[in-house]
DNA sequence: CGACCCCGTGACAACGATGTCAAGATCGAG
DNA sequence: CTCGATCTTGACATCGTTGTCACGGGGTCG
């Protein structure tokens, strides 16, 4: 039996058409059913007309990883994109705007979700190396992205988003987490307010340190001794925050404003302050916005990063360096900005 | 010059190592290699060692999409995931679990949005079929889906989420949209409404039909006559809802209350409300929960979906179809639960 | 001690596509 | 009408991996 007298592909629906299928039963070559299926030239409109006959009558779909076997670029056409988790706000718009530069150029892409955990952080990258994508888009929790050298001096074209890497150099593109902090300190300095705890994320996050930085600077340029600043990090989720805040709320000295380094414990340190009731008396400003955060009662006062910008600025480095960019890496920084909208002008508490 | 006298790739950085790099550098043969680095049996301890040795040193990573051209079961460990838009928090919640399950026996997930276009349901579908996914789970919006026939019939497993399909039979998971939906309107009629109005999605989308039935329906079940309700639709995002929701409430015989059948839709009329002060005056119901809406005030009450078991059990289903479940097509069901928070408690105005 | 079996191993074809190349058909110019 | 140039087409090798098979060596059993 002749490869070709394979059952011709209509016969057995659980059998999926390839071009030697196509080619059968328009009667032509398979090379030339590749012509026509991408759309290269030197190929008569009666047989280009009779292989789309013939590829819709078997429903053929081309197998992009075959092909991307041989094909001279050698470009899968995805893309790997790692994210804090795609459940959150600030991933999902980043997501989208990686997603909507890819999709102009016919590329897909795999999201996954970290958890801020090192271990995962590797395995997802081995996963997406494996699976050939043509580049990667980082948000990384582990102390060092060595692990990436071989495959950054292959010429795989990594960005590392909203943290910078360590380890290695590589694009990278972030907001300005030590400014926006140190905005956010001094909007709350500026109305009066001396004593300003922060309530952060884990230690190791590269972000989280350059934001407890700029806090802490910008206290100090203000002639605030940091000695006695409540700091609290490691807080990784609403609950934590939540549980932090009521603790030093309802301690002594409680402070009279709250500098909140990212999303989930701002909502954290939201729930505390209702709880407590005291929403309306204890400032709170944080860096990231807060989804409704103006539908709030006061509504949340943030600076605001911009994902959106994020994501598309990387997205856009990944394809340049893909269209052949060999410059030294870029560090893109995305400003942030203060959005004033009621808890972050609340006065220091008088009585007292 | 003979195949293997290529340059043994540690020489040129740029190009990847193959398995045939790591042979050689290991001194075995090819197969040896795939064997090791699949976890095949019968290879000696010392074979593992040195294969092992020499894929450490060259940073080999193996191929999946060569691997899958050849292997057996032609799993490409990859899912394809459509959604509304990855940056929406039902579609993120979904996206999440869908991972979770998806991770542990190591897939990987392409994300697409689509933004409720037909076309860009379709090309993404075919993105992903080109890409070879072992299984599709989609949340769709074209009239029919009758164009996936020919590849559920090739075995390819289709689940569809949050709405059902067209033209085509398959499992399906979602929520009880017309139970939800009478669920929120008895709410609202218990409490003393009988002028309430209906904000709703496109009216192509199956899952929005559904909703405004189980509205009418539960309306009449109560005597209302339905002929004089308002029932708005073809809203798409908040400031199409929030516009709507101001004429409405603007305009002559405003409702007492408001069944909104979306989170997007919800949020825009909660803003509506505020802008014309009435939020504490106009009851509101939303179909899907809406992020924070515990801290608004009055809380936001709602119908609350449950997107991680949506996710959860549409993954599950791809799972167990590929694993070789051929039982007839799977309706799944996911309750929906009322969550009072104040907005839908708030009684019809005495005054007027 | 011979027959048999199992273990470890590698040569080879094949998966579905594309790059290369050469052959036949067609065409225009002289 | 001939010759070279151009267009159209398909045979074949190849991409990186895995399935098949065969081979040699060592152990077991009668």
């Amino acid at each position: 039996m002749t490869p070709l007298s394979n059952h011709s592909a209509a016969d057995n629906p659980r059998s999926r058409p390839t071009m030697r299928h196509v080619a059968a039963l328009a009667g032509v070559g398979v090379k030339t059913v590749s012509r026509v299926v991408n759309g290269e030239p030197n190929v008569s409109a009666a047989t280009i007309a009779k292989v789309l006959d013939a590829a819709r009558t078997l429903d053929f779909q081309p197998d992009l990883h075959a092909g991307n076997l041989r094909r001279a670029d050698g470009r899968s056409r995805s893309l790997g994109l790692l994210v804090g988790s795609v459940d959150n706000p600030f991933a999902g718009a980043l997501h989208r705007a990686v997603e909507d530069v890819a999709l102009e150029r016919g590329v897909a892409v795999f999201a996954s979700s970290l958890d801020d955990d090192p271990e995962r952080e590797q395995v997802a990258v081995a996963a997406f190396l494996r699976r050939r994508v043509d580049g990667l888009i980082l948000t990384t929790v582990s102390g060092s992205q060595g692990y990436l050298a071989p495959e950054l001096r292959r010429g795989t074209p990594v960005v590392f988003v909203d943290r910078e890497p360590a380890g290695v150099e590589s694009d990278s593109v972030v907001s300005d987490n030590a400014d926006g902090a140190a905005l956010a300190t001094r909007h709350l300095l500026e109305r009066g307010h001396r004593r300003i705890a922060y309530l952060g994320d884990r230690r190791g996050i590269q972000t989280a340190g350059e934001r407890r930085r700029g806090f802490l600077e910008e206290l100090g340029r203000h002639g605030v001794a940091t000695r006695d600043v409540p700091v609290i990090e490691d807080l990784h989720d609403e609950e934590s925050a939540r549980r932090a805040a009521l603790a030093l709320l309802t301690g002594e000295e409680p402070p009279t404003a709250v500098f909140s380094s990212q999303n989930l414990v701002t909502i954290g340190v939201v729930r505390a302050l209702r709880e407590l009731g005291r929403h309306r008396e204890v400032a709170l400003v944080g860096f990231d916005d807060v989804p409704l955060g103006d539908l709030l009662e006061p509504g949340v006062t943030v600076v605001a990063q911009d994902p959106r910008a994020i994501g598309r600025i990387a997205a856009e480095r990944v394809f340049a360096r893909l269209d052949g960019d060999t410059g030294s890496p870029v560090r893109e920084i995305v400003p942030t900005r203060l959005i004033a909208r009621g808890s972050g002008e609340i006065p220091p508490e008088v009585s007292r």
